[in-house]
DNA sequence: CGCTGTATCTACCGGTGAGTAACCTTACGC
DNA sequence: GCGTAAGGTTACTCACCGGTAGATACAGCG
């Protein structure tokens, strides 16, 4: 027998600050992901992270505020990648159709971050809801910028069947299920669920039955 | 001093088993729908009720069969509801705008039933999960039995534009994510909402700034 | 080779809340 | 009336988890 004496299971090797807070994120929106915010317990943070409870807490806090850390980096990165997919100098449709394809992009390789940010801090109330709020918030305004600007450009006046606001709501509402609905029927491509969510705003069913479809024009 | 002995501050009368069930499911749903399934405590739960706990332990079993319960009342009252707007003998898009109105109407009169199906329901994985997803499984089929029934009467194919599960999907998600929105922007009718949706979906952003509009038909 | 500060850990506390055992109390049938 | 079973309660246990105090190891400098 080899009384190798291992005293501990291992002791971490001592990193720089920035690094430990990165390796915690990342453990962090992981298992938020997995059980919601109530059901995440610091304890299989730490462990997910590789570092002890006390760290944490002396890091990035106590759970709020590592739930919100997490949040906000995570909303950050999701509205860069939409932002960075949007090509300006496109007519209104490409833009929606980039934006589209950006987000569902996103959400592919981040499904943790998705999942956290749509189905985790909405449920939970207080500082979290209206942290997500300020990121659906700043996403309807920039599709609702799109549509009334479509729309001004033809002379169309707000009115009762047309508000700005309430459609964008809508499409980013319908944008956003389509993803959740997608979690579960991962079979499809990303630009496939662009295409029918394009197809189904921009045309309407009225077109489409008609036999209508819409795609994308060249780059 | 009038000692009038009023033993403990007070005792429950004694009622039928169907009534207390129904007296603590309603309870069940406004706590749960406040707090969330997992920050909800069946303390609260029990005084809402007017009721001791281990009644509910008797009654409808522990927490989790007790949300169980909660989810399952609610759907069916929900599917119910639109099922009894839907005119079966009108064409597709008057059929869809019955719907919607019956959707909305509900939320309107049940906010804490939608609560409770959609936010809290969706993020507490598990069985609660599945519950609700049958309820959506069956909202996308009455939906997709429209749309494709809708299209195939044109002759339309199933092709890469055009999934009518997917669309239905979208669809619904829409109308979802429309609801959520209208809890925080309470000043709008429902009717108004079901007439916006039903825009977007119906004629798409490309007629609507174009100036189109759709409105119901007659009865 | 010690000294020191900082990174990291072990080991604990205390609150909270699910679930239960044992007891009381009242309506109702006979 | 009175027995009894269903309705109802009090008062507890126990596990889990957020948070922390205090000990420990390691890098780098004199």
């Amino acid at each position: 027998m080899t009384e190798d004496v291992r005293r501990s299971p291992e002791r971490a090797k001592r990193l720089p600050r920035a690094v430990r807070e990165k390796q915690i994120l990342d453990a962090a929106v992981s298992v938020f992901s997995r059980h919601g915010y109530h059901s995440a317990s610091m304890d299989e943070v730490s462990e997910v992270a590789g570092v002890s409870k006390p760290m944490i807490y002396s890091y990035l806090g106590a759970k709020e505020d590592l739930f919100l850390h997490c949040i906000r980096r995570e909303a950050d990165r999701m509205l860069e990648a939409v932002r960075a997919g949007i090509k300006p100098d496109v007519p209104p449709d490409m833009q929606l159709w980039h934006g589209l394809r950006a987000f569902y992009g996103f959400v592919a390789d981040h499904r943790e971050s998705w999942l956290v940010l749509h189905r985790q801090a909405l449920t939970v109330g207080g500082p979290f809801a209206s942290e997500v709020d300020v990121l659906r918030t700043t996403a309807i305004e920039l599709v609702s910028g799109l549509v009334v600007s479509a729309g001004s450009r033809k002379g169309l006046a707000e009115q009762a069947e047309f508000s700005g606001e309430g459609l964008a709501a809508a499409l980013v509402g319908a944008a956003e299920s389509l993803a959740d609905w997608w979690l579960d029927h991962s079979d499809v491509s990303d630009a496939v669920l662009a295409s029918w969510l394009m197809n189904l705003i921009w045309l309407g069913f009225n077109d489409l039955v008609e036999g209508e479809v819409w795609r994308p024009t060249e780059p």
